[in-house]
RNA sequence: GGGCGGUUAGCUCAGACGGUUAGAGCACCUGCUUUACACGCAGGGGGUCACAGGUUCGAGUCCUGUAUCGCCCACCA
């Protein structure tokens, strides 16, 4: 089949015009679309699920590329490849950008009530939900959308709830009054990892607090100096030789004018600000941890929405930034401030919002997290779970180590609902994965569910099982599970990988991938991060329209290590653009000149290499296959591209094809026909993983110009992936070959720095010292890629007499170019004695390096012999250059 | 306070196991309508591999330290 309207191949690829056709021909043939064949081997990648409201951005575009560029390698490898699609329902970013659209219409959550909501919500997703699948299929991703799942799926539904089921009944989660992140703007819970801290400027306040017994006072510092009014104790440390005969006695706290006790705690700093911290234990961390230890009360002085509560007096009823300046004012009117000192400290705020965190004691559904991390710490220590790049693992392990207890109810309407009924008889608890009728306890059936849903991410840790049907037994789950490998970007190690490790575990017995491969974040091309309100967001589908998907997909996916960051400009998108093209009019050639020949028999076994091109080309490419094998292998995605980037323009374009031109007009020589159809077609596989689109399109247009020796695939998608076959390896046609071009690159060097007209064909003669090869077969290809009327073999005493320009290569072999008067004799013995110096430099370099007795001691014996022959070959050349030298008049 | 990464050509970056005269793309210079490609061809210039020590016959590559930029984690009130 082709899907191409004409055989005419226009002198540009063009991307747009080939790229959507492609794509639907594959989806209706089914190949994304893995069976379940316990006869061939999986290989499973599972998506890291984007959010239903995004678009589609780059680094969304890495994540895939490098994703369907694996796929694709297995699946042509013959492996039952399944990449599964997921779309992340994303609780409160979801929810956050429909309650600012309602805001924008002068309405709130709050006024529309919860069904409603979450009417709207469904709405919403029904709107814009798709997108992102159509921005995927638009990147060439080949993953299996007849396996796409939605995070809130009854399947996915089902496993969340049985899990919570699982983990509650095994009392790893529980539910307990405790310091929680929360975010007045968005009202709820947040986990750690959902606060980002950043340096910012505030004030340390010193506050006097009077001793009860009114012996003086003790100065406390803070940098919040509202949240006094829930201050229920002072601490200080209890070796701190200042404050010992304060431990046990009561301070007095101003404004509230109540008495509260100074404990001694090992938590306290002695040298920030006086040594005394006031405790706080409503809406401070460390606070609420001392408060523990020394039973102190908890008061709130802020409430759910960042107001000042009753506790603060006066202060009732204000914001709490505006509670802070008022409450300062006051304690400077009445004598308390001591005084004020700037301070730059980190101030937490809602991932989500950028809304200031508030600390804040409440009621909350918990993971009990250290049973769950120890397994998850051993598998990436024992290296069942494998992280790429390595430093990573230390990364996740010193993470898991000071791993919290995991807050996972939220105080939002878009999730997955807490599985929880509480009872209003016997204030019992149900828990159940179907929706409770009756207490489990008391039988009423007087219960009400828990308003709260879950965090997103619980949801998420479950995909690589959930998304296979867990908790049922499924063939899906028998076969693809675990999957192997997980590839996102760095930046949610914490969130997602680490959880996944823990609940696959935890639910399948065994961790849920073998290899983390972990990419590092598109830059834009000043190394700045991309963000909308920079301003520098590139849009991938804008991107794909001017330069192609794969120009973009080469262009994300090389030259960057594993899990380094990247920039992407516009140049790098042109040069991937100009290799697609590159590829594509090297095709261009091959095509046509198939089109006038039946020449092409053969093409696939290649019974006749008698050809020494033949025979290096071959060897080239079966090298290349094999690095490029080898670098997929260890995810080195860039160096894979780059083995073949390489070959095809530096070795294949620019020197093969060259040669066969120079062929093809003689039909006494063997035709290059059969070899230019073998490598491109080869090569094409090895490169389609990468560059899908333009591999397919010109691999159906090949192929239909070839015999059709044996049935070939459909596809190039289904094809099989080059294999390296060691037997091409021809170690003397690479040198000769080698050879050859040096010879035709001096020629020109020459040429180039005489400026002589290219069109002006010279004559040379060579004294080939044993190298016949230089002008047996080959003597048509280095006149013409040379540009030589005459090529003549000579001996060493002829060759200066023909005058002229002179220089040597392959170490000894002269090579004389007559140009008569054209040519100044004194530029040209400069020219030459510049040589001979370099060649002189580099011997002593050697030569010293042999001298050494150590080396010739302790260095391994190729390491030896391979600079005894560079010796020798440099002495060699240094000797012609003299010869030549000494005949030249100086 | 811990930890990690970067520092290689004008710019952006590659450089398993230590072993050719350290590479690419872009930019630059000189030529070129050579019938696959100007999204191209040919030729060329450009780097004491951040710095200082050390290990080694041999270091861009390994070790120690320094500088500098960036990131992550942490309960500095």
């Amino acid at each position: 089949m082709s899907l191409s309207s004409s055989n005419e191949m226009p002198r540009a690829y063009s991307p747009n015009e080939v790229e959507q056709p492609l794509y639907r021909f594959w989806m209706e043939k089914g190949y994304f679309t893995p069976t379940v064949d316990p006869s061939k081997k999986p290989f499973v990648v599972i998506m890291p699920l984007p959010n239903v409201t995004g678009d589609l951005h780059l680094g969304h575009a890495l994540t895939m590329s490098i994703q369907d560029i694996l796929t694709r390698w297995h699946r042509m490898m013959g492996e039952s490849a399944l990449w599964l699609p997921g779309k992340d329902h994303a609780g409160i970013a979801t929810q956050v950008v429909v309650e600012r659209q309602l805001a924008s219409e002068g309405a709130s959550r709050q006024e529309l009530g919860r069904d409603k909501f979450l009417e709207r919500m469904w709405d919403w997703v029904g709107l814009y939900g798709g997108k992102i699948e159509e921005q995927l299929k638009s990147m060439g991703a080949s993953c299996d959308w007849s396996r796409l799942v939605f995070t809130l799926d009854p399947g996915p539904s089902r496993a969340v709830r049985t899990a919570f089921l699982n983990l509650y009944e095994k009392g790893l989660i529980y539910r307990g009054e405790r310091i929680i992140n929360w975010c007045i703007r968005c009202s709820t819970a947040l986990s750690d990892l959902e606060v980002e801290y950043e340096e910012e400027d505030g004030s340390l306040f010193y506050v006097n607090y009077p001793l009860e017994d009114g012996e003086g006072s003790i100065t406390v510092a803070t940098t919040r100096p509202e949240t006094m009014f829930g201050d229920t104790g002072v601490a200080v440390h209890p070796e701190d030789p200042r404050y010992q005969s304060l431990l046990g006695r009561n301070v007095i706290l101003p404004l509230a004018n109540r008495p509260i006790p100074v404990v001694g705690d090992e938590a306290i700093e002695r040298e920030f600000g006086t040594g005394v911290l006031k405790v706080t234990p409503g809406h401070d961390i460390v606070d609420f941890e001392i408060g523990q230890r020394h039973n102190l009360p908890i008061v709130m002085s802020v409430d759910d929405k960042g107001f000042l509560t009753e506790a603060a007096g006066q202060f009732q009823g204000q914001e709490r930034f505006e509670g802070r300046r008022n409450t300062a004012a006051e304690l400077e009117r009445q004598g308390h401030l001591v005084k004020t000192e700037p301070l730059r400290h980190s101030i937490g705020h809602c991932q989500r919002c950028a809304t200031v965190v508030e600390p804040f004691v409440s009621k909350q559904w918990f993971i009990k997290i250290d049973p769950l991390a120890k397994p998850a710490m051993d598998a990436v220590k024992d290296g069942k779970v494998r992280i790429v790049p390595e430093r990573f693992s230390r990364v996740y392990l010193n993470w898991m180590e000071n791993i919290r207890d995991w807050c996972i109810s939220r105080q939002l309407w878009w999730g997955h609902r807490i599985p929880v009924w509480y009872c209003d008889g016997c204030d019992g608890l149900t828990v159940s994965v179907e929706d409770a009728t009756q207490c489990r306890h008391c039988g009423s059936e007087n219960i009400t569910q828990d308003p709260d849903v879950l965090d997103t991410w619980f949801s998420s840790g479950l995909w690589t099982h959930s998304t296979l049907g867990w908790p049922g037994e499924t063939d899906d789950l028998d076969y693809f599970y675990p999957s192997h490998v997980m590839v996102t970007g760095y930046d949610i190690l914490f969130f997602w990988v680490a959880r996944m490790i823990m609940m696959g575990i935890e639910n399948m017995g065994e961790p849920p991938f073998e290899t983390v491969f972990l990419h590092g974040l598109v830059r834009d091309a000043e190394g700045r991060k991309m963000s909308k309100t920079t301003g520098n967001v590139l849009d991938p589908l804008e991107l794909t329209d001017t330069y192609g998907t794969d120009a973009l997909r080469f262009a994300l996916t090389t030259g960057a290590a594993p899990g380094n960051d990247l920039r992407i400009s516009t140049d790098k998108l042109e040069s991937s653009r100009n290799f697609a093209n590159k590829l594509w009019n090297a095709s261009r050639f091959v095509i046509g000149s198939l089109e006038y020949a039946d020449a092409a028999q053969g093409w696939r076994e290649l019974a006749d290499v008698s050809h020494r091109e033949d025979r290096w080309i071959l060897s080239r490419l079966n090298r290349v296959i094999g690095r490029t094998q080898e670098y997929l292998e260890r995810f080195e995605i860039g160096e894979a591209q780059r083995e073949v980037y390489d070959f095809l323009w530096n070795e294949f374009c620019d020197w093969y094809i060259e040669f066969a031109k120079i062929r093809m007009r003689d039909d006494a020589e063997p035709s290059p026909l059969p070899t230019l159809a073998h490598v491109l077609e080869k090569t094409l596989r090895l490169l389609h993983p990468f560059m899908p689109f333009v591999t397919e399109e010109v691999w159906q247009r090949l192929t239909k110009q070839l015999p059709n020796e044996d049935a070939l695939t459909e596809s190039i998608m289904i094809a099989p992936y080059p294999e390296e076959d060691a037997s091409r390896i021809d170690e003397t046609s690479e040198a000769e070959v080698a050879q050859i071009i040096t010879l035709v690159r001096s020629i020109r060097n020459v040429r180039a720095q005489l400026r002589i007209n290219p069109r002006q064909e010279l004559q040379a003669s060579l004294d080939l010292q044993g190298h016949d090869y230089l002008v047996g077969d080959e003597v048509e290809a280095v006149k013409g890629l040379a540009r030589l009327r005459k090529l003549s073999g000579a001996d060493a005493s002829q060759v200066p007499q023909d005058g002229g320009v002179v220089t040597v290569v392959a170490g000894e072999v002269v090579v004389a170019l007559p140009l008569g008067e054209v040519i100044d004799l004194a530029q040209e013995r400069r020219r030459l004695e510049g040589e001979r110096d370099e060649a002189s430099k580099h011997l002593k370099r050697v030569d010293s390096l042999l001298a050494r007795p150590q080396f010739r001691a302790k260095a391994p014996e190729h390491v030896v012999e391979r600079e005894r022959e560079r010796a020798q070959g440099l002495r060699e050349r240094l000797k012609r250059l003299e010869e030549v030298l000494a005949q030249l008049p100086s």
